[in-house]
RNA sequence: GCGCCCGUAGCUCAGCUGGAUAGAGCGUCUGGCUACGAACCAGAAGGUCGGGUGUUCGAACCACUCCGGGCGCACCA
């Protein structure tokens, strides 16, 4: 997707510099501070510069001189202490950008797995949920959109302390059998309810230490995989993990396989990653100190740090095995490096089709096939950055040190709530957290916006606006333009923050649909389209661009240009850039809008030049949309 | 104590591997609907880019240092 004409003319500069100055000098285009000063600038003399130790104004006019005429290109001067700014023949480029969506992107080597979600299968999804699996979600639509294989994988985590917390209060607490709690999962909002539960749960942990003892029986009976609590464990989990996907869909967000952690244990996965770390000595058995009777990773192998003081254990004295064990395991199959697979049965089918798999531990009829990945994401949150350390050191101690490399922490801060909207919500804060800046979403406390809860909020409020505007409208019609218009501005609202800055959750403001929002950018592309279904309506046909010469006055090339940034030229990591990327070409278009009637121009160039622009926009903002996962609903 | 992240307009944030007068949104004030539907547009006010030192032709960006804040550093995940 990668500008064509852009480049063209870049490389064009390019083979000058790289054969006359220096073959080793990036030539980078970008765009000028103001569109005055053309299309594109190259700023390739400043980096000469300082290695040539000369002017880079003289560098500049020997460039522009040395490189002669470019096809398509209408001038290139030296402007300030240096830049060479280049302006398009306005004919040449349009053809070259509209031949440019043409072109699909080239099919990419190799298979990238995408692990995220990731939420403990034992209450509702919150806020802090949504950003890991927005983020996620669209970072996978980017990567497919540059041609790559993505396999998108959802780790359960059904075998730890939190699914076993709902399940000692469901059983210790409630009194409930198995079967009653499979009742509930069918007649109650089942992940509300575990989300109460576990709050309360957590608490009486608090108030009665002693009841911490219910849990080791019932992490026992889970790990073992039966008995009552295990099977109630296995209730819970399932039934959590389907309101999870159905809050995801919500969002547009689908999955692959659902790797289980019981199948990491039942398949002997982690024994067989045990074996391994022994043989080559990556993690030993302590016998003195506080992690005596462990097996620890020494904190060497994952930390700058010397000492050992910071040695992670692996392997519990009593024998069992720790969260970061487990995902060294399931690290290591996901580059198929285990010896080891897991079977897997359909675990739904989406309405488009679309499948999902489940791990388990019986082989099934389907022969699908998942893992093997030449590179992997883990889309976690900035607080595991050590916990993934351990991970890759896990790889690197093993003699895997390629794949230790293509190991991504796929990082983003936390998300927190607002001293408003906490005030708002009936939150009662101590003291304490006063004090902070923000408040920490917990599970334990309870202390969340439910992630369906919001949507539902914002579907509500969008749904306010489309009725004021088309009451004539068909009720079915309405709601689904307002269910497009909330999740836009969801994800619009989860992806504009850089994934370093923590978000203090403020409800108003997501719930806001002006300005730099998802819903300002899909107000601009409904625009486009009406201009395009107006003239369609009234009989007219769109002009062959190509064809026409078009030299008159009216919108200028570096406008056109402006609407046509490219969002996906970016690193793939960068997100942001392409939500911002959205809101400027939005902006640009609605100027646009504003200061050229399209269907009414009577100069048949200018109106050919103008409808190219419209609909040279409007494919642009429908496929940058569709890489954030957001829709374009047919009006607002 | 050690590690990672952050500090840019009243508030919330962008600022791509250092580059042309530091940008948005919200909020405030002023103005604009004849349907290409104003979820929009135009304009105004608002900044010693936390402080300091250094590197550089050039620093919000790089290095060092100090100050302020957040998050990690479990036989939880």
């Amino acid at each position: 997707m990668f500008h064509v004409f852009e480049k063209h003319v870049q490389r064009a500069f390019a083979s000058f510099v790289h054969s006359q100055l220096d073959p080793e000098a990036p030539v980078l285009a970008e765009q000028p501070k103001d569109p005055s000063f053309g299309e594109i600038a190259l700023p390739v003399a400043f980096q000469l510069a300082r290695k040539l130790k000369r002017n880079p104004r003289e560098i500049a006019a020997g460039i522009v001189s040395g490189a002669g005429a470019v096809e398509g290109m209408r001038s290139a001067e030296v402007i300030g202490n240096g830049y060479i700014n280049i302006r398009f023949d306005r004919g040449a480029y349009g053809r070259a950008a509209l031949e440019a969506f043409s072109q699909p992107p080239a099919p990419r080597a190799g298979k990238i797995i995408v692990e995220h979600t990731n939420i403990n299968p034992n209450k509702a999804a919150h806020i802090g949920h949504l950003r890991n699996a927005v983020l996620g979600d669209s970072f996978i639509r980017i990567l497919r959109a540059s041609g790559n294989t993505v396999e998108v994988q959802n780790y359960i985590d059904n075998t730890g302390v939190q699914v076993a917390d709902v399940v000692v209060a469901f059983h210790f607490l409630e009194k409930k059998t198995a079967r009653e709690v499979e009742v509930l999962t069918r007649t109650t909002r089942f992940d509300y309810l575990c989300w109460d539960l576990y709050a309360r749960m957590s608490s009486y942990y608090k108030e009665q230490p002693e009841s911490t003892a219910w849990r080791a029986e019932t992490l026992h009976s889970i790990e073992a995989g039966h008995g009552e609590l295990s099977e109630m464990g296995h209730i819970v989990a399932d039934a959590i993990v389907e309101c999870h996907l159905a809050t995801m869909r919500r969002l547009g967000i689908t999955y692959d396989v659902l790797p289980r952690e019981s199948e990491i244990l039942h398949l002997q996965f982690w024994a067989t990653a045990f074996e391994q770390l022994k043989e080559r000595k990556a993690i030993y058995l302590e016998t003195e100190g506080k992690n005596k009777g462990c097996w620890v990773m020494p904190g060497s192998a994952f930390s700058q740090k010397e000492d050992d003081e910071d040695s992670k254990v692996i392997v519990r004295s009593n024998g069992t095995v720790t969260y970061v064990g487990k995902d060294i395991a399931y690290q290591l199959w996901k580059f198929g490096l285990l010896g080891k697979d897991f079977h897997y049965r359909e675990w739904k089918r989406y309405d488009d089709g679309h499948r999902i798999f489940i791990s388990t531990t019986t082989p099934g009829t389907d022969a699908t096939s998942f893992g093997k990945g030449t590179q992997v994401f883990n889309v976690i949150d900035s607080r595991q950055s050590y916990l993934q350390d351990v991970v890759v050191a896990g790889l690197r101690q093993l003699g895997y040190t390629d794949e230790a490399e293509k190991s991504v922490h796929f990082s983003y801060e936390m998300v927190a709530l607002s001293h408003r909207t906490c005030a708002e919500m009936g939150i009662e804060l101590s003291e304490e957290d006063k004090k902070k800046p923000y408040a920490e979403v917990s599970g334990r406390k309870g202390l969340g916006v439910k992630a369906d809860d919001l949507i539902d909020k914002l579907i509500e409020t969008a749904q306010r606006e489309v009725d004021s505007r088309h009451a004539e409208a068909p009720a079915e019609e309405r709601r689904k333009v307002a269910e497009a218009i909330a999740t836009g501005a969801l994800r619009y609202f989860l992806l504009k923050f850089s994934r370093n800055t923590v978000i203090a959750f403020d409800l108003q403001e997501a719930l806001s649909f002006e300005g730099d929002t998802g819903p300002y950018v899909q107000y601009a592309a409904v625009r486009a389209r009406n201009i395009l279904r107006k003239l369609e309506e009234r009989g007219g046909e769109m002009p062959d661009f190509a064809s026409v010469y078009v030299q008159g006055s009216g919108p200028s090339a570096s406008q056109s240009y402006n609407l046509s940034g490219n969002s996906l030229t970016g690193a793939p990591g960068n997100i942001t850039v392409t939500g911002s990327t959205n809101y400027e070409v939005s902006t640009a278009f609605n100027n646009f809008y504003h200061a050229y009637p399209v269907l009414t121009e009577e100069d048949a160039e200018k109106r050919a030049l103008l409808l190219w622009m419209t609909q040279y926009f409007h494919k642009q903002l429908q496929d940058t949309l569709r890489v954030l996962g957001i829709s374009v609903p047919p009006y607002m």
